[in-house]
RNA sequence: GCCCCCAUGGUCUAGUGGCCCAGGACGCCUCCCUUUCAAGGAGGAGAUCGCGGGUUCGAAUCCCGCUGGGGGUACCA
């Protein structure tokens, strides 16, 4: 590890607009990766100058995000509208000391006529801006209150901040927060600027397309270890072959270095199934427990069982496997489908193989479900689908053995039998 | 308008002058396995490395121009 490297002083500092969007997440991983990587400090600060959006749900829903994420913090949450105190200090000293002017109420920044501004990014190396091109900005509104180019700049210096890892929408402003951090003779951090996340459609990642924010993804079931691991491949590789990382692992490999220039694209797909590979490693212990709390029961360890392999998601439960747990009506189109070309008939004498199963085991279903195969002279699934929409009401279902083994004799028989009526 | 960033298959990426007529992964197609759906296994299609000039014995890799995309330019953050 490099020596600069050596305990940083990371911060997330997003500004509490609503719901924490995918690009903010992995800003905030990719912070959280460093701050650890390097046995620095996570500061959390909330970009809140900004008075009407920043409400307390806004700032909850962050919060609440990063927790879910598992992206703890140090210090913090700050907010930035507290910290008025030291802005308007730092104002009224550039003010006096000639850095900045009032103008028409509000306080400008003086840019020096001429000359550059260099911002050295660690990713994109160095990138020199013309005075010119820069006007005297507003660091302070007539109310006196600071905005956010000056706020930020104050505060990185304020909370000793050494490295700022942001996203490249930041970068055009860099070289003011250095005016200001010049101006205050502060010494400037060290930046980093992450390549933005984009949509399907190349435009910058937004509600339009889908799961955009975290809370969504939780929502549709998706496991935080595999979003960090996904969000961690947006934008950085450690080598040519790697896909899979523990977090552990991250924490170790990633530096920003690393770190790719090019924007990239939020897919879905790819996160599915990298999750689905992240539900079928999980202990059965683990994925039982997520799956009781996120549906708000018990007992669910057997149906989880037998599911495991075959989701994707957690929310790929309910329309699995949710005929276990509790009874669910037909569908109408697997029915059509599967119950017909003497289907019933079928159906009728898998209720009786069914009654005289002993022991009630998966095994024991096995043998008479197939015995009855052999006996029909049929393809195994001109008994099995029916029997499967018999007892699930749909042609998908965890394998027919250990459902019927697990659904037990009498609810299987039931089930049947209400099939058997049903046509 | 002006300023800045970016540019390898549909997508995420490896690659920093020869090992690359470009490697891995998702997705897609075919086959195998198979009780459905997944998963798994074996193959396959898909990239004139945005375009045009250079530099060099040699360029995806360096330089210039262009085009395209993105960001910024607020008394928003």
């Amino acid at each position: 590890m490099a020596p600069s490297e050596s305990g940083m002083r990371v911060r997330f500092a997003p500004s509490p607009t609503g719901a924490l969007h995918i690009g903010g997440a992995r800003t905030a991983l990719y912070n959280w990766l460093l701050a650890r990587h390097s046995g620095g400090t996570m500061v959390l600060r909330i970009e809140d100058t900004d008075r009407e959006r920043s409400t307390p749900e806004n700032v909850a829903q962050i919060l609440d995000a990063l927790e879910w994420l598992e992206l703890d913090w140090d210090e913090g949450p700050h907010s930035q509208a507290a910290l008025g105190e030291r802005h308007r200090e730092a104002i009224a000293r550039l003010v006096a000391n000639g850095h900045a002017y009032e103008h028409e109420g509000a306080v400008r920044l003086r840019v020096p006529a001429g000359g550059t501004t260099t911002v050295h990014d660690v990713i994109r190396g160095e990138i020199v801006f013309e005075h010119a091109a820069i006007d005297d900005f507003v660091i302070a509104r007539s109310d006196g209150s600071p905005l956010y180019n000056f706020a930020v700049a104050v505060d990185d210096r304020d909370m000793g901040i050494t490295h700022v890892v942001r996203g490249e929408d930041h970068l055009s402003n860099t070289p003011r927060q250095l005016m200001v951090i010049k101006a205050l003779g502060a010494e400037p951090p060290v930046y980093a600027h992450l390549p933005l996340l984009h949509g399907p459609d190349g435009k910058k990642l937004s509600k339009r397309h889908g799961a955009a924010s975290v809370q969504e993804l939780r929502e549709q079931g998706y496991l935080p270890e595999a979003v960090r691991n996904y969000l961690a491949l947006l934008g950085w590789g450690a080598d040519a072959s790697t896909t899979f990382f523990t977090t552990e692992e991250l924490v170790e490999r990633f530096s920003l270095e690393r770190v790719s220039r090019s924007p990239a694209v939020f897919d879905e797909q790819k996160l599915r199934w990298m999750n689905g590979r992240y539900m079928r490693e999980l202990p059965l212990e683990e994925l039982t427990r997520r799956l009781e709390q996120r549906l708000g029961r018990g007992g669910l360890r057997a149906a989880a069982e037998i599911s495991q392999e075959k989701m994707q998601t957690l929310a790929e439960f309910e329309p699995l496997a949710g005929f276990l747990v509790e009874r669910r009506p037909f569908d109408e189109q697997a029915w059509s489908k599967v119950m017909k070309d003497g289907a019933h008939e079928r159906l009728a004498r898998a209720r009786g193989a069914l009654e005289a199963v002993e022991p009630f085991d998966s095994a024991g279903v096995e043998i008479a479900l197939r015995g009855l195969v052999d006996e029909l002279g049929v393809k195994p699934n001109k008994l099995f689908q029916p029997v499967r929409v018999a007892i699930s009401g749909s042609t998908i279902s965890p394998g027919i053995f250990e459902s019927v083994a697990l659904l037990g004799r009498d609810e299987t028989l039931e089930r049947i039998d209400a099939a058997l009526e049903h046509a």
